[in-house]
DNA sequence: GTATGGCCTGATACACTGTATCATACTACA
DNA sequence: TGTAGTATGATACAGTGTATCAGGCCATAC
Protein backbone atom coordinates (compact mmCIF):
# COMPACT_ATOMS: atom_id res chain seq x y z
CA UNK A 1 0.00 0.00 0.00
CA UNK A 2 2.98 2.36 0.04
CA UNK A 3 2.63 2.57 -3.90
CA UNK A 4 4.86 5.74 -4.83
CA UNK A 5 2.07 7.14 -7.20
CA UNK A 6 0.45 7.76 -3.76
CA UNK A 7 3.26 9.97 -2.09
CA UNK A 8 4.00 12.25 -5.42
CA UNK A 9 3.48 15.75 -3.09
CA UNK A 10 6.03 17.76 -4.29
CA UNK A 11 6.94 19.48 -0.65
CA UNK A 12 8.55 16.41 0.11
CA UNK A 13 7.04 16.23 3.29
CA UNK A 14 6.51 13.43 5.81
CA UNK A 15 3.18 12.74 4.86
CA UNK A 16 3.16 8.98 7.01
CA UNK A 17 3.44 12.02 9.72
CA UNK A 18 -0.16 13.60 8.36
CA UNK A 19 -2.14 10.36 8.26
CA UNK A 20 -0.49 9.43 11.56
CA UNK A 21 -2.14 12.70 12.59
CA UNK A 22 -5.19 12.36 11.08
CA UNK A 23 -5.87 9.35 12.87
CA UNK A 24 -4.94 9.76 15.95
CA UNK A 25 -7.26 13.16 15.78
CA UNK A 26 -10.27 11.15 14.16
CA UNK A 27 -9.66 8.68 17.24
CA UNK A 28 -9.72 11.14 19.59
CA UNK A 29 -12.40 12.98 18.34
CA UNK A 30 -14.74 10.21 18.03
CA UNK A 31 -13.96 9.13 21.48
CA UNK A 32 -15.40 12.25 23.05
CA UNK A 33 -18.51 12.68 20.74
CA UNK A 34 -19.39 8.60 21.29
CA UNK A 35 -18.77 8.09 17.80
CA UNK A 36 -17.84 4.69 16.40
CA UNK A 37 -14.61 4.93 14.45
CA UNK A 38 -14.93 1.07 13.42
CA UNK A 39 -12.12 -0.71 11.69
CA UNK A 40 -13.65 -0.32 8.04
CA UNK A 41 -14.41 3.33 8.81
CA UNK A 42 -10.59 3.91 9.96
CA UNK A 43 -9.15 2.03 7.49
CA UNK A 44 -11.55 4.13 4.91
CA UNK A 45 -10.33 7.06 6.44
CA UNK A 46 -6.95 5.95 6.30
CA UNK A 47 -7.43 5.24 2.14
CA UNK A 48 -8.57 9.16 1.78
CA UNK A 49 -5.81 10.33 3.81
CA UNK A 50 -3.01 8.00 0.73
CA UNK A 51 -2.36 11.58 -0.39
CA UNK A 52 -3.63 15.25 -0.80
CA UNK A 53 -5.29 14.39 -3.64
CA UNK A 54 -9.14 14.02 -3.26
CA UNK A 55 -9.99 10.26 -3.73
CA UNK A 56 -12.36 8.56 -5.53
CA UNK A 57 -15.22 6.22 -3.36
CA UNK A 58 -14.71 3.70 -6.38
CA UNK A 59 -11.02 4.11 -5.88
CA UNK A 60 -11.50 3.31 -2.02
CA UNK A 61 -13.42 0.63 -2.90
CA UNK A 62 -10.69 -1.13 -5.00
CA UNK A 63 -8.22 -0.75 -1.96
CA UNK A 64 -10.45 -2.17 -0.03
CA UNK A 65 -10.32 -5.24 -1.98
CA UNK A 66 -7.07 -6.52 -0.30
CA UNK A 67 -9.17 -7.27 2.39
CA UNK A 68 -10.61 -10.71 2.88
CA UNK A 69 -13.77 -10.29 1.79
CA UNK A 70 -14.87 -7.95 -1.69
CA UNK A 71 -16.91 -5.12 0.01
CA UNK A 72 -19.75 -3.70 -1.91
CA UNK A 73 -20.27 0.28 -2.87
CA UNK A 74 -22.92 1.10 -0.21
CA UNK A 75 -20.07 0.16 2.52
CA UNK A 76 -17.85 2.74 1.15
CA UNK A 77 -20.11 5.15 0.82
CA UNK A 78 -21.26 4.69 4.52
CA UNK A 79 -18.45 4.90 5.75
CA UNK A 80 -17.87 8.09 3.88
CA UNK A 81 -21.40 9.52 4.92
CA UNK A 82 -20.13 9.19 8.89
CA UNK A 83 -16.83 10.45 7.92
CA UNK A 84 -18.59 13.43 6.66
CA UNK A 85 -20.73 13.73 9.20
CA UNK A 86 -17.89 14.22 11.50
CA UNK A 87 -16.30 17.01 9.74
CA UNK A 88 -13.26 14.41 9.15
CA UNK A 89 -13.68 14.18 5.34
CA UNK A 90 -14.67 16.65 2.79
CA UNK A 91 -16.46 16.01 -0.36
CA UNK A 92 -15.39 17.71 -3.47
CA UNK A 93 -18.01 18.75 -5.58
CA UNK A 94 -16.11 19.43 -8.84
CA UNK A 95 -14.51 16.34 -8.92
CA UNK A 96 -16.66 13.38 -7.08
CA UNK A 97 -13.68 12.72 -5.19
CA UNK A 98 -12.83 13.01 -1.34
CA UNK A 99 -10.24 14.71 0.64
CA UNK A 100 -9.35 14.47 4.72
CA UNK A 101 -10.00 17.42 6.98
CA UNK A 102 -6.76 17.99 8.37
CA UNK A 103 -8.68 19.88 11.53
CA UNK A 104 -11.96 18.56 12.03
CA UNK A 105 -11.99 19.62 15.99
CA UNK A 106 -15.36 21.92 14.57
CA UNK A 107 -17.99 21.25 12.22
CA UNK A 108 -16.81 22.81 9.15
CA UNK A 109 -17.18 23.63 5.32
CA UNK A 110 -13.89 24.96 3.83
CA UNK A 111 -12.93 26.74 0.73
CA UNK A 112 -10.96 23.93 -1.57
CA UNK A 113 -7.61 24.78 -3.55
CA UNK A 114 -7.58 22.62 -6.16
CA UNK A 115 -4.04 22.63 -8.12
CA UNK A 116 -4.91 21.38 -11.30
CA UNK A 117 -1.09 20.58 -12.08
CA UNK A 118 -0.32 17.98 -9.53
CA UNK A 119 -3.63 17.78 -8.14
CA UNK A 120 -3.37 18.26 -4.76
CA UNK A 121 -5.76 20.04 -2.73
CA UNK A 122 -5.35 22.07 0.05
CA UNK A 123 -8.14 23.87 2.31
CA UNK A 124 -7.99 27.26 3.45
CA UNK A 125 -11.10 27.70 5.69
CA UNK A 126 -10.85 31.21 6.19
CA UNK A 127 -13.68 32.97 7.83
CA UNK A 128 -13.29 36.06 6.05
CA UNK A 129 -14.22 34.04 3.37
CA UNK A 130 -17.18 32.63 4.61
CA UNK A 131 -18.65 36.05 6.47
CA UNK A 132 -18.04 37.73 2.84
CA UNK A 133 -20.18 35.11 1.56
CA UNK A 134 -23.07 34.84 4.04
CA UNK A 135 -23.37 38.90 4.21
CA UNK A 136 -22.99 39.01 0.03
CA UNK A 137 -25.96 36.48 -0.01
CA UNK A 138 -27.64 38.22 2.63
CA UNK A 139 -27.73 41.06 0.99
CA UNK A 140 -30.11 39.42 -1.51
CA UNK A 141 -31.95 38.48 1.22
CA UNK A 142 -30.74 34.81 0.95
CA UNK A 143 -29.73 32.98 4.31
CA UNK A 144 -26.95 30.91 3.38
CA UNK A 145 -26.68 27.55 6.01
CA UNK A 146 -24.11 25.98 3.50
CA UNK A 147 -21.12 26.71 1.33
CA UNK A 148 -19.19 25.05 -1.73
CA UNK A 149 -16.26 26.81 -2.40
CA UNK A 150 -13.69 25.04 -4.89
CA UNK A 151 -11.00 26.92 -6.59
CA UNK A 152 -8.64 25.67 -9.45
CA UNK A 153 -5.56 26.79 -10.47
CA UNK A 154 -1.94 26.54 -9.55
CA UNK A 155 -0.47 25.79 -6.50
CA UNK A 156 3.15 27.36 -5.53
CA UNK A 157 5.13 24.79 -5.77
CA UNK A 158 3.85 24.07 -9.50
CA UNK A 159 4.14 27.90 -10.21
CA UNK A 160 7.60 27.66 -9.22
CA UNK A 161 8.45 24.55 -10.76
CA UNK B 1 -36.68 15.51 -3.78
CA UNK B 2 -38.97 16.41 -1.40
CA UNK B 3 -42.37 17.46 -2.64
CA UNK B 4 -41.45 20.78 -1.35
CA UNK B 5 -38.43 21.14 -3.57
CA UNK B 6 -40.24 20.50 -6.23
CA UNK B 7 -42.76 23.43 -6.13
CA UNK B 8 -41.96 26.75 -7.69
CA UNK B 9 -43.11 29.62 -5.43
CA UNK B 10 -45.39 31.95 -6.96
CA UNK B 11 -42.97 34.85 -7.87
CA UNK B 12 -45.47 36.02 -10.58
CA UNK B 13 -42.76 36.87 -12.60
CA UNK B 14 -43.48 36.43 -16.27
CA UNK B 15 -40.84 33.81 -16.89
CA UNK B 16 -42.32 33.32 -20.48
CA UNK B 17 -39.97 36.69 -20.90
CA UNK B 18 -37.29 34.98 -19.53
CA UNK B 19 -36.88 32.56 -21.42
CA UNK B 20 -37.46 34.98 -24.00
CA UNK B 21 -34.83 37.08 -23.10
CA UNK B 22 -31.92 34.30 -22.68
CA UNK B 23 -32.85 33.35 -26.21
CA UNK B 24 -32.69 36.16 -27.99
CA UNK B 25 -29.18 37.13 -26.09
CA UNK B 26 -28.00 33.85 -27.06
CA UNK B 27 -29.18 34.59 -30.44
CA UNK B 28 -27.42 37.79 -30.92
CA UNK B 29 -24.05 36.99 -28.53
CA UNK B 30 -23.73 33.48 -31.40
CA UNK B 31 -23.84 35.85 -34.19
CA UNK B 32 -21.26 38.05 -33.30
CA UNK B 33 -19.16 35.33 -32.11
CA UNK B 34 -19.56 34.10 -35.20
CA UNK B 35 -20.60 30.64 -33.54
CA UNK B 36 -23.62 28.51 -34.77
CA UNK B 37 -26.65 28.19 -32.15
CA UNK B 38 -28.33 25.18 -34.00
CA UNK B 39 -32.16 24.36 -33.50
CA UNK B 40 -30.71 21.53 -31.17
CA UNK B 41 -28.87 24.13 -29.09
CA UNK B 42 -31.59 26.52 -28.87
CA UNK B 43 -34.10 24.07 -27.62
CA UNK B 44 -31.83 22.58 -24.82
CA UNK B 45 -31.26 26.31 -24.05
CA UNK B 46 -34.62 26.84 -23.87
CA UNK B 47 -35.03 23.75 -21.90
CA UNK B 48 -32.20 24.65 -19.37
CA UNK B 49 -34.34 27.84 -19.09
CA UNK B 50 -37.65 25.89 -18.29
CA UNK B 51 -37.36 27.33 -14.50
CA UNK B 52 -35.27 28.92 -12.28
CA UNK B 53 -34.31 25.82 -11.22
CA UNK B 54 -30.96 23.89 -12.25
CA UNK B 55 -32.16 21.11 -14.70
CA UNK B 56 -30.28 17.25 -15.40
CA UNK B 57 -28.92 16.17 -18.80
CA UNK B 58 -31.38 13.39 -18.72
CA UNK B 59 -34.43 15.74 -17.85
CA UNK B 60 -33.36 17.54 -21.00
CA UNK B 61 -32.88 14.24 -22.81
CA UNK B 62 -36.67 13.29 -21.98
CA UNK B 63 -38.06 15.90 -23.17
CA UNK B 64 -36.60 16.36 -26.01
CA UNK B 65 -38.35 13.28 -26.77
CA UNK B 66 -41.04 15.48 -28.56
CA UNK B 67 -39.22 15.91 -31.37
CA UNK B 68 -39.07 13.23 -34.19
CA UNK B 69 -36.05 11.30 -33.25
CA UNK B 70 -35.20 10.20 -30.01
CA UNK B 71 -31.66 11.52 -29.32
CA UNK B 72 -28.59 9.63 -27.52
CA UNK B 73 -26.90 11.11 -24.33
CA UNK B 74 -24.35 12.41 -25.83
CA UNK B 75 -26.37 14.54 -27.92
CA UNK B 76 -27.71 16.76 -24.88
CA UNK B 77 -24.17 16.61 -23.36
CA UNK B 78 -22.45 18.33 -26.31
CA UNK B 79 -25.14 21.00 -26.86
CA UNK B 80 -24.76 21.37 -23.30
CA UNK B 81 -20.76 22.02 -23.98
CA UNK B 82 -21.81 24.37 -26.07
CA UNK B 83 -23.90 26.18 -23.96
CA UNK B 84 -21.46 26.25 -21.10
CA UNK B 85 -18.72 27.72 -23.05
CA UNK B 86 -20.08 30.10 -24.58
CA UNK B 87 -21.16 31.27 -21.10
CA UNK B 88 -25.08 30.81 -21.68
CA UNK B 89 -25.58 28.07 -19.25
CA UNK B 90 -23.54 27.29 -15.63
CA UNK B 91 -22.98 23.90 -14.57
CA UNK B 92 -24.16 23.65 -10.62
CA UNK B 93 -21.51 21.24 -9.44
CA UNK B 94 -23.44 20.56 -6.32
CA UNK B 95 -25.98 19.22 -8.13
CA UNK B 96 -25.13 17.43 -11.34
CA UNK B 97 -27.35 20.34 -12.98
CA UNK B 98 -27.67 23.07 -15.21
CA UNK B 99 -28.61 26.84 -14.83
CA UNK B 100 -29.42 29.05 -18.03
CA UNK B 101 -27.35 32.53 -17.29
CA UNK B 102 -28.92 35.65 -17.56
CA UNK B 103 -25.96 37.76 -18.45
CA UNK B 104 -23.55 35.64 -20.79
CA UNK B 105 -22.09 39.05 -22.12
CA UNK B 106 -18.57 38.14 -20.68
CA UNK B 107 -17.91 34.99 -19.78
CA UNK B 108 -17.74 34.21 -15.94
CA UNK B 109 -18.36 32.05 -13.49
CA UNK B 110 -20.75 33.06 -10.72
CA UNK B 111 -21.75 32.40 -7.48
CA UNK B 112 -25.21 30.43 -6.90
CA UNK B 113 -27.60 30.78 -4.14
CA UNK B 114 -29.48 27.60 -3.84
CA UNK B 115 -32.52 27.42 -2.48
CA UNK B 116 -33.64 24.19 -0.49
CA UNK B 117 -36.71 24.56 0.49
CA UNK B 118 -38.04 25.57 -3.45
CA UNK B 119 -35.05 24.58 -5.13
CA UNK B 120 -34.48 27.98 -7.50
CA UNK B 121 -30.97 29.21 -7.81
CA UNK B 122 -30.20 32.78 -8.60
CA UNK B 123 -26.50 33.87 -9.82
CA UNK B 124 -25.12 36.50 -7.98
CA UNK B 125 -22.02 37.37 -9.79
CA UNK B 126 -20.03 39.37 -7.05
CA UNK B 127 -16.73 41.13 -8.19
CA UNK B 128 -16.13 41.67 -4.44
CA UNK B 129 -16.48 37.57 -3.95
CA UNK B 130 -14.36 36.89 -6.92
CA UNK B 131 -11.50 39.37 -5.68
CA UNK B 132 -11.35 38.37 -2.19
CA UNK B 133 -11.25 34.68 -3.00
CA UNK B 134 -8.79 35.60 -5.54
CA UNK B 135 -6.56 37.48 -2.58
CA UNK B 136 -6.62 35.04 -0.22
CA UNK B 137 -5.87 32.27 -2.69
CA UNK B 138 -3.14 34.14 -3.93
CA UNK B 139 -1.75 34.57 -0.25
CA UNK B 140 -1.33 31.32 -0.01
CA UNK B 141 0.76 30.83 -3.12
CA UNK B 142 -2.16 29.88 -5.10
CA UNK B 143 -3.21 31.37 -8.68
CA UNK B 144 -6.48 30.97 -8.95
CA UNK B 145 -8.06 30.26 -12.43
CA UNK B 146 -11.66 29.17 -11.83
CA UNK B 147 -13.83 29.44 -9.09
CA UNK B 148 -16.98 27.21 -7.90
CA UNK B 149 -19.15 29.01 -5.22
CA UNK B 150 -22.71 27.04 -4.48
CA UNK B 151 -24.40 28.16 -1.51
CA UNK B 152 -27.59 25.95 -0.12
CA UNK B 153 -30.01 28.26 2.23
CA UNK B 154 -33.53 30.19 1.87
CA UNK B 155 -33.70 32.20 -0.13
CA UNK B 156 -36.16 35.42 0.27
CA UNK B 157 -39.60 34.48 -0.67
CA UNK B 158 -39.55 31.06 1.15
CA UNK B 159 -37.73 33.02 4.38
CA UNK B 160 -40.84 34.97 4.10
CA UNK B 161 -43.83 32.50 2.90
C1' DG C 1 -28.51 -15.89 30.76
C1' DT C 2 -31.49 -14.49 27.59
C1' DA C 3 -34.10 -11.16 25.21
C1' DT C 4 -34.59 -6.86 22.96
C1' DG C 5 -33.37 -3.08 20.30
C1' DG C 6 -30.09 -0.24 17.91
C1' DC C 7 -26.34 0.18 15.02
C1' DC C 8 -23.06 -1.65 11.64
C1' DT C 9 -21.99 -4.40 7.64
C1' DG C 10 -22.93 -7.75 3.65
C1' DA C 11 -25.13 -8.37 -0.52
C1' DT C 12 -28.02 -7.72 -4.57
C1' DA C 13 -29.87 -4.94 -7.65
C1' DC C 14 -30.62 -0.82 -9.72
C1' DA C 15 -30.66 4.39 -10.93
C1' DC C 16 -28.30 8.33 -12.31
C1' DT C 17 -24.50 10.80 -14.67
C1' DG C 18 -21.15 11.09 -18.21
C1' DT C 19 -17.88 9.47 -22.16
C1' DA C 20 -15.50 6.85 -26.12
C1' DT C 21 -16.05 5.71 -30.65
C1' DC C 22 -17.53 5.31 -35.14
C1' DA C 23 -20.88 6.54 -38.65
C1' DT C 24 -23.69 9.86 -41.03
C1' DA C 25 -25.36 14.41 -42.28
C1' DC C 26 -24.88 19.04 -42.81
C1' DT C 27 -22.35 23.70 -43.72
C1' DA C 28 -19.10 26.73 -45.47
C1' DC C 29 -15.97 27.84 -48.59
C1' DA C 30 -12.63 27.27 -52.39
C1' DT D 1 -18.82 20.53 -57.41
C1' DG D 2 -15.51 19.07 -54.33
C1' DT D 3 -13.59 19.15 -49.90
C1' DA D 4 -12.62 20.12 -45.19
C1' DG D 5 -14.65 21.13 -41.01
C1' DT D 6 -18.45 20.92 -37.96
C1' DA D 7 -22.71 18.92 -36.02
C1' DT D 8 -25.57 15.11 -34.98
C1' DG D 9 -26.99 9.97 -34.78
C1' DA D 10 -26.19 5.71 -32.70
C1' DT D 11 -24.13 2.08 -29.87
C1' DA D 12 -21.82 0.75 -26.17
C1' DC D 13 -19.74 1.41 -22.00
C1' DA D 14 -17.61 3.74 -17.77
C1' DG D 15 -18.15 6.16 -13.43
C1' DT D 16 -20.91 7.57 -9.45
C1' DG D 17 -24.45 6.85 -6.08
C1' DT D 18 -28.73 4.63 -3.80
C1' DA D 19 -32.72 1.48 -2.33
C1' DT D 20 -33.59 -2.48 0.06
C1' DC D 21 -33.38 -6.47 2.61
C1' DA D 22 -30.73 -9.73 5.41
C1' DG D 23 -27.47 -10.95 8.85
C1' DG D 24 -24.16 -9.83 12.60
C1' DC D 25 -22.49 -7.41 16.65
C1' DC D 26 -23.02 -5.16 21.05
C1' DA D 27 -25.14 -2.97 25.02
C1' DT D 28 -28.66 -2.69 28.15
C1' DA D 29 -32.90 -4.56 30.44
C1' DC D 30 -35.37 -8.09 32.33
ZN1 LIG E 1 0.86 14.86 3.92
ZN1 LIG F 1 0.35 21.73 -7.80
ZN1 LIG G 1 -38.12 33.56 -14.95
ZN1 LIG H 1 -36.90 29.34 -2.14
Amino acid sequence: MTDAALHIHPTGHDHAACVDEALETAETLCVERGARLTPLRRRVLELVWSSHRPVGAYDILGRLDGSARKPAPPTVYRALDFLIEHGLVHRIESMNAYLGCNHPEQSHTGQFLICRECGNVTEMDDDDVRQTLRRKAAERGFDARSQTVELVGLCATCRAG
